[in-house]
DNA sequence: CACATAGGTTGTATTTACCAACCTATCTCT
DNA sequence: AGAGATAGGTTGGTAAATACAACCTATGTG
C-alpha cells in the first residue's frame, strides 16, 4: 500500500519508526505517571520531588535552592516550600553560603540521608521484582538506551 | 579488591546487572522529573494526563474509563473528571458499551484527534531532536523494552 | 552611591488527584 | 427468580503540589 504526498507541508507517512517513537512517548509517560503514584510507597515522608531533591543535594555535596529549581525545572517558591517541609522533618540543614550571603547551602541531615537510603532501597526492590525475568543482556541494553536518551539533553 | 559476604541478608555484591538496574532507576526517574514541566508545551487545552488518555483511547480504538485508570494508575474519579473536561472541550465522545451497559466506550472526537495530533507533533519534534541519530532498529528495540517493562504490572 | 539583579520567602489561586459515598447495571449463588 | 456482591462511573469534600507575583535582603556594577 502506498500514497502520494503532494506538498512539502504534509506529514511524513507513518513508518515503523514513527510507530516506535509514539510507543516510546506513551510508555515513558505511563512510567512517569506510575512513578508518581508509587512515590508514596518509597518512604512515608518523602514525595518523589523531595526524594529527588535530597538525592541531588547528596550527589553534589550540598547545593543551593536555585540549583535545585534549575535542575528539576521547578519554581523557586516550590523548592523553598519543599525545603521547608524537609527541614521541619529534620531531613535537611541549611547554612548560609559563605561565598554569597544571599544564598543558602542545603544538605541532608543524617536523618535525611537515612530516609533517602531507605527510599532508594525500596525502589531497588520494586525494580528487581519487575525486571526479575529479564536477561542480563536486555537489562544492560535498556540501561544503555536510557542513558543515551537522557544524555541528549 | 574483594570482600566477604557473611550472611544471607547482606546486599549482593555489585554485579553488572545491579549496575544496570541502578542506571535504569536513575534514568527513568530523571525522565519522570522533567516530564511534568514539559507537559504545558504540548497543547494549550491538553494536560499531560488528558493527552495520554486520548492517546490510549486512540491506540485501542476506544476504551473504558476503567481501562484508563488501570493503565495510568489513576483513581477512577480522576479519569471521570478528566473525561468530563475533554467532553466539554468537544474532544471526546462517549457511548454506552453495548456488551456491558455499566460501562462506556470513550473515543476521541474528530476535534480531539486533531488536538491530540497537534500535541503529538509537538512532542514528536522534541523526541526527534533527541533521537535523531538513532537507528530505526534501536528505536524499535527501546520501544519494545519499555512496553515489556510497563506490561509487567 | 544609586540602581539592577539573584536567592529566597510568603500570599494567592489553580490544578490535580485521592478517598468516600453513592447510583446503576451486571454477575453469582442458591 | 431473588438476594447479595461486584464493577463502572459520578459527585462532594479535601489535601497537596505548583506557578505567579510581590516583596525582602544581599550582592554586584555603573
Amino acid at each position: 500500500m502506498w500514497m502520494y504526498y503532494t506538498t512539502m507541508n504534509e506529514k511524513a507517512p507513518s513508518t515503523s519508526r514513527d510507530e516506535a517513537l509514539r510507543s516510546i512517548q506513551r510508555e515513558l509517560t505511563a512510567f512517569a505517571r506510575r512513578a508518581r503514584s508509587r512515590a508514596t510507597e518509597l518512604h512515608p515522608d518523602l514525595s518523589l520531588v523531595a526524594f529527588s531533591m535530597l538525592d541531588l543535594m547528596t550527589e553534589r555535596g550540598g547545593c543551593r535552592g536555585a540549583d535545585l529549581a534549575a535542575y528539576f525545572m521547578l519554581d523557586k517558591s516550590t523548592v523553598s516550600r519543599q525545603a521547608g517541609a524537609l527541614e521541619k522533618l529534620g531531613y535537611l540543614v541549611r547554612e548560609t553560603d559563605p561565598d554569597d550571603h544571599r544564598g543558602q547551602i542545603l544538605r541532608p541531615s543524617p536523618a535525611g540521608l537515612k530516609a533517602m537510603r531507605e527510599a532508594h532501597e525500596q525502589r531497588r526492590i520494586a525494580f528487581l521484582d519487575r525486571l526479575a525475568d529479564w536477561d542480563d543482556a536486555d537489562i544492560a541494553q535498556l540501561a544503555a538506551y536510557l542513558e543515551r536518551y537522557n544524555s541528549a539533553v
